[in-house]
DNA sequence: TCAAAAAGTTTCCTATAGGAAACTTTTTTG
DNA sequence: CAAAAAAGTTTCCTATAGGAAACTTTTTGA
């Protein structure tokens, strides 16, 4: 439906969307206008063309599952604390449950980096915002420092760790939409 | 590619998931084993009948846009405080943009509800946590009050309205995903 | 152990996804 | 304004999505 509208946004003609897709013209035409339905493959293929979400060109598909009640309150300090193998201490707010789109997560990074590097690495994006204290964020290329009320968006693929510096244990609200 | 597995969890055979997404058994079968592509119209039913996400089903489609790099940083109190009319000051610490799944915004509840009863309300996920002074969710049919350090994870779908509630004023940090 | 029933597969058919190219409309340019 | 080029549409064709039902395999149960 917003097919038009985005290739409009990207200054491509029917034309030269046909070769980045590899599509042809007359058919991207009769999608544009609603006449045909893509299978997913195609979707995709023009999701990739367009650089946007597949669920900017097609809404719907970008909804969630129905019939989830994906509510969940959680009130401070009523999750038990996690302590995984890689150092960092966590709590889940909301469960990673099927349907759920992001998972919020309150991080408490090791103020030292244990023997056995293992970054974090998943598909999705990451959304880490400092509580209390400093963290440094490492990646394999540079290392992140933030403060209290900094804030880092970043693609999750792109391997990391964490690590509480400065003398209080630092606390952050990580979420992660997957 | 998932589909057989999905299908499995959720305890169900060809002929009952044949009936609740509306396709042929038979048809089901080839899905189940790659022989044929759906289109994004049946992905879409066989999504919502078995109450998955498409990405469960379709992992590929979950990714995504390619080639938009989606990081930013963000310094406490960089962005510039908005004030938009339904009375709720925010700060939006990643921009709302193309590609990106999840938007992280400061919000300050106002202390009185304006006269202008208006709900928000918006398609998607809502994950709200409180990072000072008490906040008051109100929804058509509830009120959750939520002190700093509480969290609820709700359907964005459902009209809301927050009020900063105390002597404090509130601060909350919102992560929606459309 | 052997029906009988249920689950899954295959075959064959129709409707539609998707391509090649002619055709029409709009935009550019002289 | 006219000619040419570019953008978009339509027609017609082939490949495949998807359905109906026969067929095979697995499970159930006496």
């Amino acid at each position: 439906m917003n097919l038009k509208q985005q290739r409009r946004q990207a200054g491509l003609t029917l034309a030269q969307l046909s070769e980045r897709a590899a599509l042809s013209k007359g058919y991207l035409s009769k999608l544009e206008r609603g006449l045909a339905t893509p299978t997913i493959a195609v979707a995709l293929r023009l999701s990739r063309a367009l650089a946007v979400s597949l669920a900017e060109l097609y809404p719907e598909l970008g909804e969630a599952a129905p019939g989830t009640d994906c509510t969940t309150l959680q009130r401070r300090d009523a999750t038990p604390l996690l302590l995984p193998q890689n150092g960092a201490g966590y709590r889940a707010l909301a469960g990673a449950q099927a349907g759920r789109r992001m998972q919020p997560l309150l991080v408490y990074p090791p103020a030292e980096l244990g023997a056995a590097p293992t970054l974090h690495q998943h598909a999705g994006e990451e959304f880490f915002y400092v509580l209390h204290g400093t963290v440094a964020l490492h990646f394999a290329d540079e290392t992140i420092t933030l403060g209290a009320g900094d804030s880092l968006y970043f693609d999750a693929r792109r391997a990391h760790r964490t690590q509480s510096v400065g003398d209080e244990p630092a606390e952050a609200l990580v979420v992660i939409a997957g």
